[in-house]
DNA sequence: GCATAACAGTCGCAGTTGCAACAATAGCGG
DNA sequence: CCGCTATTGTTGCAACTGCGACTGTTATGC
């Protein structure tokens, strides 16, 4: 498909915008490719979803945890974690035990299903990561490495 | 909030995986923190969401455009696309006009109110970039626009 | 010229999301 | 102690999403 031509790629002094040349928009979408593409691996591997995923990589990386600190580590909204715990509880891949000195709090553990799919899922996520950082060769994947660490220190406190 | 410890921040030798240093999770939500910090904005100021912004930024930047080729250009489904259309239509900031030597297609152009506040976009958008390419700092800037370009260049098709 | 395929855009539907409200529990101030 | 506030995790709801099916139209092959 050809697309009308109107304006250069960088971004103009005014009055226009370039949104294939701007940052935000450029993030967006590299994030969206990487993410689609890695996603469809452990979908169709395990088939979980993105939710899913993150809540068990948090548990495995952490023995035994509550779903208010999932959602800490993973950046996700509670509602979020609580709905994927409950999908891995039904799959029996983990399981949860009340805490009895203060009973709101759940802590949550594998199951030996569960550490074994983990196991997996750790080796397909390194498998995935050093095929990306070879597609994008050492330079540009230190790059984006600080790049993504400029954004974690200097924006997301804001 | 404190988390549990376990693992080390970088990525161990096997068995575990550490999500904070895991760059496609890093990535995602590098992006995620741009985006709502953008879309707040845009949402505070105009009330549009996301794929509206995305399509009147689109339509603003060719004159006269496809439904399909803003789709293409803001990588959004067509579904998507569509609705957003309707939702700019009924504000009055968009018109469409049927191609009369192809049935088919919609041309879309932005009514004079839609070139108000579409100017008033862009100055947002140019402003927003420049104050987070100030907050990365230069080094940090430049760095995410090789590691993003990396992507485009080696990720986006495959 | 006609059947068939391809294409543009829309719509229904089922699945997912975030928000606000909620129940249950714990902590705190007087 | 007792009332008020804060916290944990869940749920109802409304909005948003992608998929597939659909309508209307154009292009292609025989």
């Amino acid at each position: 498909m050809t697309l009308p031509q109107r304006q250069s790629a960088d971004t103009p002094g005014d009055g226009s915008l370039a949104l294939e040349g701007f940052l935000p928009y450029r993030l967006a979408r590299a994030a969206e490719i990487i993410s689609r593409q890695f996603a469809t691996l452990y979908r169709e591997r395990h088939g979980l979803t993105r939710p899913e995923w993150r809540t068990l990589a948090t548990i495995g990386q952490f023995n035994r945890i509550t779903a208010t600190e999932i959602g800490a580590h993973s950046s996700m909204h509670k509602t979020k974690v609580s709905r994927a715990i409950r999908a891995l509880e039904e799959r029996k891949w983990i399981t949860r035990q009340v805490d009895q000195t203060d009973r709101r709090v759940e802590h949550i553990e594998l199951t030996r299903d569960g550490r074994t799919h983990y196991r997996d899922l750790v080796s397909l996520a390194h498998t995935y990561e050093a095929k990306l950082i070879e597609m994008l060769g050492k330079s540009g994947a230190d790059q984006l490495e600080e790049g993504i660490s400029a954004i974690e220190t200097k924006v997301a406190g804001s």
